[in-house]
DNA sequence: ACATATATGTTACTCTGTAACATATATGTT
DNA sequence: AACATATATGTTACAGAGTAACATATATGT
C-alpha cells in the first residue's frame, strides 16, 4: 500500500483499534468500538471484510478464527485526515497540526517523521 | 436545525464556501470548489439539492436564478468535526482544539462561545 | 449428545459521491 | 428577430459506504 488512501470515519476508527493492537478478531474490534458506534456485529464484519478487499487489512486464520491486521501504518492512515483537518477544519498550517502530535506524544518521533514525509509527497 | 448534523466531507466543504459568502448560486459554489474537488457541475448540483432536502441549505429564486443559503451556523457545522478530530485524530482535549480556533482567529469570540456550548450539550 | 453461543458467509437496502443526459432559459451574433 | 451557443434546472443512474438481517457452520457448556 503505497498510495495514501482516503479513509472514511468508520474505516479510520477500525484501523485505530488495530493500530493499538496489531492483530484482532472481528469480535474484539467490535467490542472496542461498541462505545463509539452502536453497530450490530454484522456491521463490523461487513466493514472489515470490505477493508480486506481494499487491502486496508489482511486476514489470516489462527486456530480456527480469523485475525485482522492493518496493512497501512498509522502515519499513512493519518495523512489524509491531517490534511483535511488542517486545511479545512482548523484552517491552519499542516506542519502546525503535525507538531501537535509531537507535543501530545500521540505519535512516536519516527511516526512524526513518516507523516511529515507523506504530507510533503502528497502536496504536489 | 437544532440537532447537530454529522456532515460528510463534501457537505462540510460546500457549507464552508457558503459560510464565507452567505448566499450563492450552484455555479459560484462549484467554481469555489474547483481546486478542491474535480467535480462535474452536475455533481455540485446533486450534492446541493440533496442538502436542501436535508435542510442543510435553503434555496430561493432570485431574478431567475436559484441561490442557496446555509441553514446551519459555522459553529454548528464544526461541532461534530471538532469532536471527531479531537477525540480520534489528534487525541487531545476538545477544549484544546476549540482554543486553537481562537488563537488562529478562525472563529469570532461569539462563534467560539457557540461552539463551546454545542460541544458541551453534545456530551450528554 | 444436545442446546446455546459465537463465527463465517450471503444478501440487501439506504445514503453519498459521482455524473450523464435531457430540457429550459438566457445570451451573443448576424 | 432568428438562430446558435452557453448556462441553469430537472431527471436518472451507478458504484461505494453505512447499516444490518438472515443462514449456516463451528465451538462451548451442561
Amino acid at each position: 500500500m503505497t498510495l495514501i488512501p482516503d479513509l472514511s470515519r468508520a474505516e479510520f476508527d477500525i484501523l485505530r483499534v488495530l493500530w493499538k493492537n496489531e492483530k484482532l478478531s472481528i469480535r474484539e474490534v467490535h467490542d472496542a468500538l461498541e462505545k463509539t458506534y452502536n453497530w450490530a456485529y454484522s456491521t463490523t464484519k461487513t466493514m472489515m471484510d470490505r477493508m480486506v478487499k481494499k487491502n486496508l487489512l489482511s486476514r489470516e486464520e489462527f486456530h480456527r478464527v480469523f485475525l485482522y491486521k492493518p496493512l497501512i501504518s498509522r502515519p499513512q492512515g493519518l495523512a489524509k485526515w491531517v490534511e483535511f483537518v488542517a486545511d479545512r477544519v482548523l484552517e491552519m498550517d499542516q506542519g502546525a497540526v503535525v507538531s501537535l502530535f509531537a507535543r501530545n506524544k500521540v505519535l512516536k518521533p519516527e511516526e512524526i517523521e513518516e507523516l511529515t514525509q507523506l504530507l510533503k509527497s502528497n502536496e504536489n
